[in-house]
DNA sequence: TTGGAAAGTCAACAAGGCTGACATAAACTG
DNA sequence: CAGTTTATGTCAGCCTTGTTGACTTTCCAA
């Protein structure tokens, strides 16, 4: 079905979506579900001694194994003083496993021990089952929309980052 | 134009979308979202005194004005003590003003002053702006997507209660 | 062999969460 | 009217997670 074009001028109805008012509505929302996306992993790492930056950091060594200190440090977009201190933890408890890197020994290759992993599917499954949810509420256009914005949303220097990092670019 | 059906079992090809590995991505995308999205306002709170929980509470203030102590403190899900340390600052700087309730006299009813109306919209243009870049290069019909997925990821307890206060309900 | 990069560590500090205890005023209730 | 509940504010102390600055150790590369 289709809608005859708007008689309105170009700058008009087919650019509602930009008013002031609409861009409340999605500032609002980010707001909100950012709080609703943490909330699960987040009551689980209250019983535990962890915070949600050990959750962050078990997520991207997850799924990057291998990643060194420096790298993850980016991503993370902390300094690494922050980062040494949970980093640490986790390394005493032995959640994470540091090994000296193969091509440049001053680099520490991170990965999750078993119970690191254990840990990280935990929280990753809490957090999965509530975006699994409101994917399959929302439909496959809605989560295709829903990225896309995400995307752009990002800085082009951190989405840059992001895609040298899934490269596996080591420059 | 109908594919044949897929040989994978039902529940295949259609939820491709509902992958560990698509969620995973959606995880990641908010993660590094949320960041681009805080980063401008930040960068104009180090500058003055303030930090992000000022930027919430004159947010929300500005576009529900009258509203009282305990309506931000539930928007913004944090105890009153940390809202107080908060909102002290802000009326001994002039940027908040809080009276009396007319109807029900305990409660305070704040609004902001011209300096903190000032400040704010100086805050939400910044952030304004980064929306409404995303929006328009991505288009209507994926931030009507982008915003139907956030709704769903908001916790249901808590779409009430910004109902409630939308409908402006003083239940 | 030496300069500099990568990593780690220590100290001090700040923002912004939290709990618990307590005070005051106003509203509500029996 | 007395007693209780509610809304707000405040004090004190704690935790997590971020920051800067200074310094050391390791070790690659010119």
């Amino acid at each position: 079905m289709h809608r005859p074009r708007s008689p309105m001028p170009s700058t008009g109805e087919q650019l509602l979506f930009l008013t002031d008012d609409q861009l409340r509505q999605g500032i609002e929302l980010m707001f909100f579900a950012y709080r609703g996306f943490t909330a699960d992993p987040d009551r689980i790492l209250d019983d535990l001694a962890y915070g949600r930056a050990h959750h962050r950091a078990l997520h991207f060594i997850a799924h990057r194994p291998g990643l060194t200190v420096n790298e993850l440090l980016e991503i993370l977009g902390v300094t690494k003083q922050s980062l040494n201190r949970v980093l640490r933890q986790l390394i005493e408890d032995d959640l994470v496993a540091s090994r000296v890197g193969d091509v440049d020994r001053r680099q520490r290759l991170l990965s999750l021990t078993e119970a690191g992993a254990a840990l990280e599917a935990r929280l990753s499954e809490a957090q999965r089952a509530r975006m699994r949810a409101a994917y399959s509420r929302a439909g496959p256009d809605a989560v295709q929309g829903f990225k896309r914005v995400l995307e752009e949303i990002i800085s082009p220097q951190m989405r840059e980052k992001i895609s040298r990092l899934e490269e596996g670019d080591t420059r």
